[in-house]
DNA sequence: AGAATAATGATATATGGTATCATTGCCGCT
DNA sequence: AGCGGCAATGATACCATATATCATTATTCT
């Protein structure tokens, strides 16, 4: 994600969950806050790497999948199916109704940019979804890219 | 899959190798074989059990990879990152020019259905990418839903 | 036939993820 | 404060997906 604002992304998640009646316990912030902090997508077990402790101890792996998996039910995290990784979402801070998300993945630097999905791409692939009998539920889409960064490193 | 023209592709496919100095070997006609013929995605370890000698000798997983990998190369099988599985390709007999194609997942029933993306969905899609600053490459869409079979069961 | 190359096999291992049961820590209660 | 209960975390074992590496077998080409 790799954003200015960490301090209040991590304050609005706090809030959050306060309403919500979740608990962001010391372990969850120390994931989410890796995930902010990251320009790239992040493995489950790069994630034990990051959270370790002083004394070099990691957290299991077990861990590591329960809390994203919490994180993700709070809809502050996304999975990545393309690349088995875990990303930030772009509207903690901002606190955005969540729409359908669409990730754009570079295949060179492995940049994660997040993007809002705009309402006529939604309805139309709804209506193309239902032309072959099939209902959208949670329409999330990663797409293999190149970044302007990297296209034009090439040139 | 499961088409009535199982022949016909076959057929086909051994025919699109022939043309472009591939081999389309006992082995990898087997697993696209498999494929062609299940419903729904299969994982690489179910093809091993698809594929299986009449002494019961399976597959070694690497050659599995490697049999799929050649048949992706090929345009016969996509790989769907949702769940880990392969299917065949629905335009192996008709032999369409392949376009950006998109998955329909049923999330109760793992019927896949592939359908093509209109032209104008597509290009919505890369101006979205664009302003992001992202240039498309290989736009394959998984996207979970309901069937209408499943959805109908449900009410 | 023999060399070169492509395909497959075998073994080991990395990576991603889950099942299960034990332990710890927090919260409210009296 | 002490205690009971429940949520969160830890530990161990394990399954599933995939690859690295080197050996062997088939094809093809002269």
């Amino acid at each position: 994600m790799a954003v200015s604002n960490v301090d209040q992304i991590m304050l609005q998640a706090q809030n959050v969950c306060a309403e919500n009646g979740l608990k962001l316990t010391k372990k969850r912030r120390q994931v989410l806050h890796a995930l902010v902090m990251s320009t790239t997508a992040l493995s489950a077990y790069e994630l034990r790497e990051s959270c370790k402790t002083e004394t070099g101890d990691l957290l299991p792996p077990m861990s590591v999948y329960r809390i994203l998996d919490f994180l993700q039910e709070a809809g502050f995290v996304h999975k990545l199916n393309l690349s088995n990784r875990y990303t930030a979402c772009v509207h903690i801070a901002c606190n955005h109704a969540h729409r359908f998300s669409q990730f754009l993945i570079c295949v060179k630097c492995q940049l994660v940019t997040e993007i809002n999905i705009p309402e006529l791409t939604i309805n139309n692939m709804k209506s193309d979804a239902e032309s072959a009998g099939f209902e959208l539920t949670k329409p999330q889409l990663e797409i293999s890219g190149v970044c302007y960064t990297c296209k034009n490193k090439a040139a």
